[in-house]
RNA sequence: GCGGGUGUGGUGAAAUUGGUAGACACGCCAGACUUAGGAUCUGGUGCUUCACGGCUUGGGGGUUCGAGUCCCUCCACCCGCACCA
């Protein structure tokens, strides 16, 4: 009997399916245990073999954790609202809804072919009406809702009127200090100018606190293709389709106070399992600093130039100002002879994304003529514009230093910009030096001062002069949450009299409505702006942005049946967080700290009972794509042999990776893979045409991508599952090569042949084990738990291997051995052991059967191969009693001849003797 | 530019706490079986040297009895940067 995996991972996956094995229930005696992948976007494309890679990781720690007792949840859905289906759409007419039909189909075929344990029942998709509908709903919530700072809690915007009418907004300042209130002269208001005011200016004062609210933004418009584009449809200034011009423009966008919840957002981050790496890039992207806001008069102007400023302690060394060019005091400054070069370069600033401004080396700006005046010395102060300072960030100008800062040190130099030394010796006059440990010259009354010191004496100084003030700052923005497409969920909200009413929620979910076009409506709004009967119901054109439906599916799956509520209290309570949370790193900044926003509201307005959604986070590399190349040399059509192409002048040409057998090509298949190849001659060595090979991503234009579905045809879903472990370590990225996959099948055939001969049949016995064979059989049960423990899983997949190889050494064929090592295996290589558990004469699932107990009076040794170094190099290895003294193993080390040898009569300096370990000659 | 990550044989990698570098595989070489081999099995395989030996974890420096692992410095590559998801 052979190893025929096709028809044994058929018939399993059949009867799990017909058994009900994956379904969990949302009560159980035993202890919970939530895996989650992040869940995909259905392509178009399908799935290649870099895709699954997290979810069979996942899938091995969820069937491990039911192995041990745990009720596990692990399901599985997608994020099926997005770009590519409506571009699709615009391109050829299918409908996103039918094309993302499709795409789910296929991703669920070849997602069931690798044999998850998901259950099935649970599945979500953010794009049906019965999901998004709640997706509104708690949109709706957060409409609802403000940030209370006193309480530092979300709570109902119905409150905060009531704090309005009984005392106005003292005591909770509007949280954007630049808002004007409409036809009212200040930024705080009586309780009698609560009820002063007209519906429309309340309605305008409560979006300005709203946690989910409606403001002005950039976005990149193509006045061409009439549409606002993503950053990465825009490059070097235009469209990546068609290349159109692409400047900036501001739109009317919805947007998510993120901002308010900064502080939490950094502070949960010290109670979740995330890497290091992963918890610096969130605390970098919310980018917390304190410093100062500081007002600079403006020569000849009543106005103030606001900058901000982490450093104010070098107050004394700024030598100019830089402003972003998009700045509004920027038109009423600039003097006329500097008019028509600001006005040239900003709008060549239009044309730049912000990522360009960013990376950006050449060094450019011009002044604008005007000066501010420092309140200290009353030295003048050229204000300059430049695309490095960004309009969004603090208050869009700072203060440049150039004896302390590099990029003011190098604009500096460029322009010619006298620069003055605030920091004695520490500054040599060629780089900038940003510390904070100098003793202050040059610098007024701060002179001899420590500058990190100085920080508050200038604040407090400045606060005193009423033109500053003490300022935390927050790099992170709040949340664009608006898009001007049709494929998302559409907002539940009708506009009247420029106010933005919510529906009722009775009248959720409001559904998507057909569309005849999926061009962009006037005006920049999106494709909802075209259709009659949406707009005149005064419905929001905007559609929601990818994340909102990702930011919190992982509730949903809780409970997707629900129709009375999005998850019910009581089984989020029981679930609680997602114990373990499998995705890339790409969603660090942005899917990642958005879900953990949703949580903090939706636990502040006591809908959950905790406030991060994560319990720890693992993250796993990609899969990059192995592409082979054929040579053809010039101007023929004869392909030479790798090894050979020195010889010729040749342009290499991408070939289809699955046309090629590791590195050697298949020439005929080559000449059937397109017509221009059909008449191609070859130049072989030793008979082959060998390929050249280089790690590339993995993308259908490289011709490097690899069906899953061809794989497991082939080898079978354990080998495809065992292999893409085998791999490498989950978190790191590596290529794929079809190729090696040999040796883990190779792998299954010889588990297999302890079971059963070709010949013979079963060769299984009921003999009780050796004392041997419980050695190799616990030391694999102690590595396999370990290391699936720590997420391992390539080197379990070598300890599998060890194992068979050693068991097949010992022609160990007991069933008492065997049948523990099938329950390790199940988690990688769930079909072949249950078929093997049921040869074995089992009649209940393996999925259950129970882990087996490491026992370490199997390991245990009396003696110990100890190697031995002279001087720290290995000379040679001496078998000793584990038990032997320093003194012991003096003697015997210094007896031995090579050792002797290598002493050359010199006496022993030191001998070091780390017990179990090592032996070390010092000599 | 800013932020994060990674560099070990021909290839993917292992070495969990500073203690025998290269486990386990792919590939390659040799052999067995076979009408045949892109099947299966056995043995060998870091580089260098006839050998003794020497060298070796991206480069350079340091700490240590001992460094892939710790410290300093330089280099290369990959990923993210707010409307791809």
């Amino acid at each position: 009997m052979e190893y025929n995996f096709r028809e044994i991972e058929q018939k399993w996956q059949q009867e799990w399916i017909n058994s009900g094995a994956y379904r969990v229930p949302n009560r159980s005696d035993k202890p919970k245990y939530y895996v989650l992948d992040m869940f995909p976007y259905p392509s178009g494309a399908g799935l290649h073999v870099g895709h699954p890679l997290g979810y069979i990781a996942s899938d091995i720690f969820a069937r491990y954790k039911r192995l041990k007792g745990f009720n596990v949840l692990h399901p599985m859905g997608y994020d099926a609202f997005g770009l590519p289906a409506e571009q699709y759409a615009i391109e050829h007419g299918v409908h996103p809804a039918v094309s993302t039909a499709k795409n789910i189909a296929t991703f669920r075929g070849q997602l069931d072919k690798i044999g998850f344990s998901f259950d099935w029942s649970r599945e979500v998709n953010t794009s049906n009406p019965g999901y998004y509908k709640w997706t509104q709903w708690i949109f709706l919530q957060l409409f609802k809702s403000w940030y209370n700072r006193k309480t530092n809690k979300t709570e109902s915007i119905d409150g905060l009127v009531k704090i309005f009418e009984a005392e106005g907004n003292f005591n909770h300042p509007i949280p954007n200090s630049q808002f004007q209130i409409p036809d009212y002269p200040h930024v705080t208001f009586t309780s009698d100018a609560w009820y002063s005011f007209t519906e429309k200016q309340k309605q305008a004062i409560l979006m300005e606190y709203r946690v989910a609210y409606c403001g002005y933004g950039e976005v990149n418009w193509c006045e061409v293709l009439g549409t606002v584009l993503a950053n990465d449809e825009v490059v070097n200034g235009v469209s990546e389709r068609g290349g159109y011009p692409v400047v900036k423009k501001k739109l009317r966008q919805w947007y998510l106070r993120i901002t308010e919840y900064a502080d939490r957002l950094l502070e949960g981050l010290q109670r979740v399992d995330f890497s290091d790496a992963m918890k610096e890039m969130q605390t970098n992207w919310i980018g917390k600093s304190s410093g100062a806001e500081i007002d600079f008069a403006i020569a000849g102007h009543d106005e103030t130039l606001r900058v901000y400023t982490t450093r104010p302690d070098t107050i004394f060394g700024v030598d100019f100002m830089v402003v972003a060019p998009e700045h509004e005091l920027v038109e009423r400054i600039t003097t006329p002879d500097h008019k028509q070069a600001v006005e040239d370069y900003i709008a060549y600033v239009k044309s730049r994304s912000e990522r360009e401004r960013m990376a950006e080396k050449k060094i450019s700006g011009v002044f604008t003529g005007a000066y501010a005046v420092n309140p200290f010395d009353e030295r003048k102060i050229p204000i300059w514009i430049s695309e490095y300072v960004l309009a969004g960030y603090g208050t869009g100008a700072i203060m440049a230093v150039p004896s302390g800062d590099e990029r003011d040190h190098k604009f500096a130099n460029h322009f010619n910009l006298p620069i003055t030394n605030i920091l004695g010796d520490a500054y040599n006059g060629q780089e900038a030096n940003p510390t904070k440990d100098a003793v202050l010259s040059n610098s007024g009354f701060l002179n001899g001062m420590v500058m990190r010191d100085a920080i508050d004496v200038v604040i407090n100084k400045l606060e005193e002069m009423g033109i500053g003030k003490r300022k935390v700052n927050f790099k992170m923005r709040d949340a664009a949450f608006s898009r001007q497409r049709y494929w998302g969920e559409p907002f539940p909200i009708k506009w009247k009299n420029g106010i933005a009413y919510p529906l009722d929620e009775s009248e959720l979910p409001l559904e998507l409505p057909y569309v005849e076009s999926y061009g962009p409506g006037p005006e920049g709004e999106g494709p909802l702006a075209n259709i009659p009967e949406w707009t005149a119901q005064d419905l929001e054109t905007n559609t929601m942005p990818g994340y909102a439906g990702s930011s919190w599916y992982f509730l949903r799956y809780m409970d997707p049946h629900n129709d009375e509520t999005f998850c019910d209290k009581n089984i989020s309570s029981y679930w609680n967080q997602v114990d373990l949370y499998v995705g890339g790193t790409e969603h660090a900044v942005g899917h990642l700290l958005y879900s953990r926003m949703w949580t903090k509201c939706l636990f502040d307005l006591d809908l959950i009972t905790f406030d991060e959604p994560y319990k720890k986070l693992l993250n796993q590399g990609m899969i990059q794509g192995s592409s082979r190349f054929v040579y053809r040399v010039r101007g023929t059509n004869q392909y030479v042999s790798a090894g050979l192409k020195e010889q010729y002048e040749v342009d290499s040409i991408h070939v289809d990776v699955n046309i090629v057998d590791g590195v050697e090509l298949d020439t005929e298949a080559f000449k059937n893979w397109k017509p221009d190849f059909a008449d191609a001659e070859f130049i072989l060595e030793d008979g082959k045409y060998i390929c050249g090979v280089e790690t590339e991503k993995m993308s259908k234009s490289k011709v490097n991508t690899v069906n899953p579905d061809h794989i497991v045809e082939r080898f079978g879903a354990d080998t495809f599952r065992m292999y893409e472990m085998f791999l490498g370590p989950v978190e790191m990225s590596k290529p794929w090569d079809t190729k090696g996959i040999e040796g883990v099948h190779r792998f299954l055939k010889k588990l297999w042949r302890l079971f059963f001969d070709e010949m013979k049949g079963s060769v299984v016995t009921n003999d009780n084990a050796t004392p041997e064979e419980l050695k190799v059989l616990h030391r694999t049960i102690k590595k396999i738990a370990e290391d699936t423990e720590r997420f391992s899983f390539n080197t379990c997949v070598s300890a599998f291997m060890v194992c068979v190889n050693e068991l097949t050494d010992l022609k160990c064929h007991k069933r008492d051995v065997l049948e523990q090592l099938l329950i390790l295996l199940t988690p990688y290589a769930p079909h072949i052991s249950e078929e093997l558990w049921h040869q074995l004469g089992h009649t209940t699932s393996i999925l259950d059967a129970s882990y087996p107990a490491f026992e370490s009076k199997y390991l245990v040794e009396t003696t110990k191969e100890y190697p031995v170094s002279i001087n720290g190099k290995m000379r040679t290895t001496m078998v000793l009693d584990l038990a032997a003294t320093q003194e012991q193993v003096q003697d015997s080390v210094l007896q031995n001849p090579v050792v002797q040898k290598w002493m050359e009569g010199k006496p022993l300096k030191k001998l070091i003797f780390v017990k179990g370990k090592m032996i070390n000659v010092v000599i």
